[in-house]
DNA sequence: TGTATTTTAATACCCACGTATGGGATAGGG
DNA sequence: CCCTATCCCATACGTGGGTATTAAAATACA
């Protein structure tokens, strides 16, 4: 038998020169070429491991997404687990926390929040790409909704609220924070502020 | 002297195919022969508007800004003027309205989104094409921001918000809703009722 | 050591893109 | 009527992209 390297690991390796080069110069620029010299291998090796560049892509895609959710997954265990009330931290500092991890406040975030940005304006085009980010967000989704409701019965936060509803604004108010950083219309400083604000207001008095 | 032509003209009738190819197929396959298709005129001939793609772009950023700005500002000039409060609608269902005219809740707004979200992502790269775009946004976040300011005092919302961060959260939270709708995770409908369940949380009891 | 098979590298191919060029059509002013 | 500047088009060029092909290198096992 030949010789044996870990195709997942080299494929996370590649995927990783992406994310390095989307942080710089944006996807669009992520050429081949340019990702076998940013990964020191050559371009028949890039080709070796992913049949296309749509399939390096979709690659790219997941990977980056479940680098994302991952760190906000180990938030939630340090939470306390299953949903009993043993956490040591309060709901309003984990969401706190969550929004910082996503938000793109140095330069690993901002490169993943580029590399999401830009599947984000292929997705209507291309929605086999964002199918795994898509469960992702619906996860995400859910298990906020959950914190929230479980917060007010603890009586952290405010009763009358719908955790739904809660749910879908905190999330995309980060999403439009993150937008806006990107865009350079706001510092990470003022998004975390807004973040912090928002939060307190759903705090029961 | 030789035939007289409306450059303006020309040169939005150019962008509005660019934003109805974007609508389509993205941004990215709005190649300039495609364009002068759907323009219905010659390649030369949109070199001759446009001695550059990246100037032709500019255009398209700067006129879909525009459009987008010149509806919201319709919105408020009906409410009433320079700031009296002798407007006839609301300021909650006013916000509504404007987040309805932000949202992609038609085709035409679609592609309208699809141009922003695209420049967004190349707005670390090539500055000076978004440059435009910033003023907007400054100056709509500053209205919004006056806007609650008055409402409050009129005892409309709460009086204890603040309104700057209101009007940050607020319109995060559009645009967050606005990726949202793009990517396929929330529809219109959704994201409507979402506006409305957070405005009326800011609603005076 | 031989050998089969994976891995890597080099390079060629083809197409689509933005850009450049040259000429022809158009129409207002003398 | 003609002339000149504008407008428009057809086509050519060069580059860079993804993909395909081919062969060399590397290595685990017999």
């Amino acid at each position: 038998m030949p010789k044996k390297v870990d195709h997942d690991e080299r494929r996370r390796h590649i995927a990783e020169a992406v994310l390095r080069i989307t942080g710089r110069h944006g996807l669009d620029h992520a050429t081949l070429r340019d990702i076998a010299v940013e990964a020191g291998i050559s371009l028949g090796a890039v080709q070796h491991y992913f049949r296309s560049k749509d399939e390096l892509l979709q690659h790219v895609i997941a990977h980056t997404g479940e680098q994302v959710t991952a760190r906000i997954m180990a938030g939630f265990a340090g939470l306390g687990g299953t949903g009993d009330t043993g956490g040591t931290i309060s709901v309003g500092s984990f969401l706190r926390v969550m929004a910082s991890e996503m938000l793109p406040l140095d330069a690993r975030r901002r490169a993943e929040r580029r590399v999401l940005q830009a599947f984000g304006v292929r997705a209507a085009d291309a929605p086999h790409l964002t199918e795994p980010l898509r469960e992702g967000n619906d996860w995400l989704h859910d298990r906020v909704a959950e914190l929230i409701g479980q917060a007010q019965r603890d009586g952290e936060l405010r009763p009358e609220l719908h955790a739904g509803h809660e749910s879908i604004t905190l999330l995309a108010m980060i999403e439009g924070l993150a937008s806006d950083i990107m865009f350079g219309v706001r510092d990470p400083g003022q998004a975390m502020e807004s973040v912090r604000y928002h939060l307190d207001r759903l705090a029961a008095r």
